[in-house]
DNA sequence: CTAAGTATAATGTGATCACATATCAACCTT
DNA sequence: AAGGTTGATATGTGATCACATTATACTTAG
């Protein structure tokens, strides 16, 4: 979260048509680079949690010198998608029963916040881009071998369609904190499970989340996501064999 | 906001009752410790908001190179105490009132959620230190010449120690960044007034708090908590002076 | 006189180096 | 044999330097 903020200059390729096959250069600086693509390995999954990273080795990895990995590593620390301990080493989190717990109360409540606040925002053409997420989701889900990674992404680009809608940035922020944080869990936990089909949840909250924000019922839309983030999260409690 | 974590080995003092004189020493880094100083000066409400900020600047007026101020000055732009624009100047956020409202809501949700959590956690000895703060703050209040540095100390004190009790240690880095974000804002704008004595809420907010942790009634504990952000919150909006 | 272009200063970024500290193994002492 | 010591290796931290990019002031064409 909190990217730089993005620019406001008006672009080049609306003032001379002529220009409009360009494409926007990369700009970013190579600390943001590499913050992103350690995000991404984290968030899929890629790195045991307890596992103990050395900047010299990621920087070899990454083909940088350790500088830039230190600013993404020590931003990722602030998030708490990675831990530094005291004695000056960093390794991934190991999320134990109980921290899951906490987020998942915490989640609760700021997305709840989220959605009902997207409640009054969402118009009708919004409703086409989330049911096309929520098609994704549920049809990857009925697949004889469903590709988690495929479900996962529809999963986060529709709980992230309606908090966007909310148009709060901070609170968007504090969201997608989380989500770094118990993004490693969700993924790995699921993955080991042989089987996912018919697993969908009882009752397809999803389905019911969209009905009820397209009604403008508030009370139910948070009711919705409260359902949802409790039942995916005792799947995970259940069958994702987290420590303590 | 998720410093270091603290050691967990046991410490000398509680086995060896003879060393029990012996400080602890000052172990952190560099870069730390410039973190720490930026914050309180943030929060002290000591720059203004808006103003551009300088690596070799602060570099300068602290004594060390510019290398841990990058790092201090990055940290605080991940937790939103400081802004990181993309011409890739730093400065002090500017607070306005849409998104001034916007963290007092998400305040409320999670200020909220660890007052209900507090309310389970409290046991007698730890009302006589909530009694004490709050002493500080409404003594603090009715001086002919307040000193606000004090109260607002009195004040955060009172507050973070009931979010404490909750035992919920991602919320409390969630809540202590939003309030390092409010900090200077909170201090800037109450600072400008030139007389607040018996300004104090009409209903005593703090108090009604207190009593309710104390019959361990969740739910109006959580509404004083309100009670209180709101009021609080509407000082500073109507006499704060925030742009837009 | 206004706006575009240009030169100079200043700033963040990244690389390299030096150093204190932590880690771990082998060794020694009791 | 257990606990402590010592030495070697590796790691994060901080300083210094080089460079691309940005900001600012100045100049110049229209």
């Amino acid at each position: 979260m909190l990217q730089r903020i993005s620019s406001k200059t008006v672009s080049a390729r609306e003032v001379r048509p002529a220009l409009a096959a360009l494409q926007p250069v990369e700009n970013a600086t190579l600390a943001l680079r590499v913050y992103r693509g350690l995000r991404e390995m984290l968030m899929a999954g890629q790195v045991q949690p307890g596992q103990k990273l050395t900047l010299r080795e990621l920087a070899g990895a990454l083909g940088t010198s350790p500088m830039p990995v230190r600013e993404a590593v020590q931003r990722l620390a602030v998030e708490g998608a990675l831990e530094a301990l005291p004695n000056r080493t960093i390794r991934v989190p190991v999320m134990t029963k109980t921290r899951f717990r906490e987020v998942r109360r915490i989640r609760i409540a700021l997305e709840g916040l989220a959605v009902e606040e997207a409640t009054r925002h969402l118009r009708a053409p919004d409703f086409a881009r989330l049911e096309k997420y929520n098609g994704e989701f549920t049809r990857g889900l009925q697949r004889r071998h469903p590709d988690l990674s495929r479900v996962f992404r529809a999963n986060k680009e529709l709980h992230f369609a309606v908090y966007e809608a909310a148009a709060m940035p901070v609170l968007l922020g504090a969201i997608e904190s989380l989500w770094l944080q118990i993004g490693p869990v969700l993924y790995l936990s699921l993955r080991t499970r042989a089987d996912y089909r018919g697993r969908s949840p009882a009752p397809d909250w999803h389905s019911r989340l969209l009905g009820a924000l397209r009604r403008r019922d508030a009370v139910s839309a948070r009711r919705a996501l409260e359902g949802d983030l409790m039942s995916a999260g005792e799947q995970i409690l259940a069958e994702g064999e987290l420590p303590e």
